[in-house]
DNA sequence: CGTATTCCCTGCACGC
DNA sequence: TGCGTGCAGGGAATAC
């Protein structure tokens, strides 16, 4: 499950071996993920000089003055850097051959991610409503603050919604209210600025903090075992539905939350 | 407009 | 052992 902490390692991981590579060329085993691969992929790419490769919340784009690859790993995509004798496994869906002899490998069991094109100069529809990214200076509680304002969801749902910030999802939303000391049933509406500068600092420390592990993990990224862990052991609250607390021991409670299962103290948050 | 729900897909953890 | 069932989840699409 990548999520934007794993989405950057995998950009810091891939850069190294991609960037300044020409494409030789492209395999395409399987185009229906999310959306069918976009033709530009196969038609286009090949030729190519990767002149940059950039992460926008979860998704990466592969640039080249041709125009750019708008990938998201879904829920179980990964991108590895492989020698070509590599055999191919199951859910292999494309190749992209690099004028180093390695192969760029995107892998997908449940073909939720996508592989799109953007063309130079442009910005992907799918990438224009999107909120800042939670690690820039324009979002912190004062901002969180005014973008919830008349809003009645639960908290946990506006800290997901893409518009209002990018690449929070169920794990760190979690984890980040829970270090807040925030229930994620509150409207967000009705949370006052002092305790979203506290939310924000949270989820920008945890994002960092995991990014940080993240690199650690992927430092053999060539390796077939290039996918990266979370620090699940780490983990406060998401994934301990009934265990206690790890701040005062009560049973942390579980219950799902705009359909995303979602657990958190009801002693701690409030 | 905001909010809630559904759906896509496969692997895995269960229980019988 | 082997099957069926339920769940996980990003986020677009759809329904209110």
């Amino acid at each position: 499950m990548p999520e934007l902490p794993e989405v950057e390692t995998t950009r810091a991981g891939l850069a190294p071996h991609v960037l300044g590579r020409t494409i030789r060329g492209v395999v395409l085993r399987r185009a229906d993920l999310r959306w069918p691969i976009s033709p530009e992929i196969s038609d286009v790419l090949p030729g190519q000089r990767i002149e940059a490769i950039r992460r926008r919340a979860k998704y990466l784009l592969i640039d080249t003055d041709a125009g750019s690859a708008l990938l998201h790993l879904g829920m179980s995509g990964s991108l590895r850097v492989l020698a070509p004798d590599v055999p191919v496994r199951a859910h292999d869906h494309v190749d992209i051959a690099l004028d180093s002899g390695r192969v760029l490998r995107f892998n997908d069991p449940r073909r939720f991610g996508c592989l799109l094109w953007q063309a130079p100069g442009t910005t992907h529809e799918l990438l224009r409503a999107l909120g800042p990214e939670p690690l820039d200076d324009d979002f912190d509680g004062e901002y969180l603050f005014r973008a919830s304002r008349g809003r009645r969801a639960p908290v946990k749902s506006v800290l997901m919604d893409q518009r209002i910030v990018v690449g929070v999802g169920n794990i760190y939303a979690a984890e980040a209210l829970f270090a807040a000391g925030i229930s994620p049933l509150r409207e967000a509406g009705r949370i006052s600025r002092e305790r979203y500068v506290r939310l924000a600092a949270e989820i920008k420390r945890i994002l960092a903090y995991a990014i940080g592990r993240g690199g650690t993990t992927l430092r053999d990224f060539i390796s077939p075992d290039g996918a990266p862990g979370y620090f699940e052991q780490e983990l406060s609250a998401y994934g301990r539905g009934g265990q206690p607390c790890p701040t005062c021991g009560t049973a942390l409670r579980q219950a799902l939350v705009g359909q995303r299962a979602t657990v958190w103290c009801p002693r701690c948050q409030r």
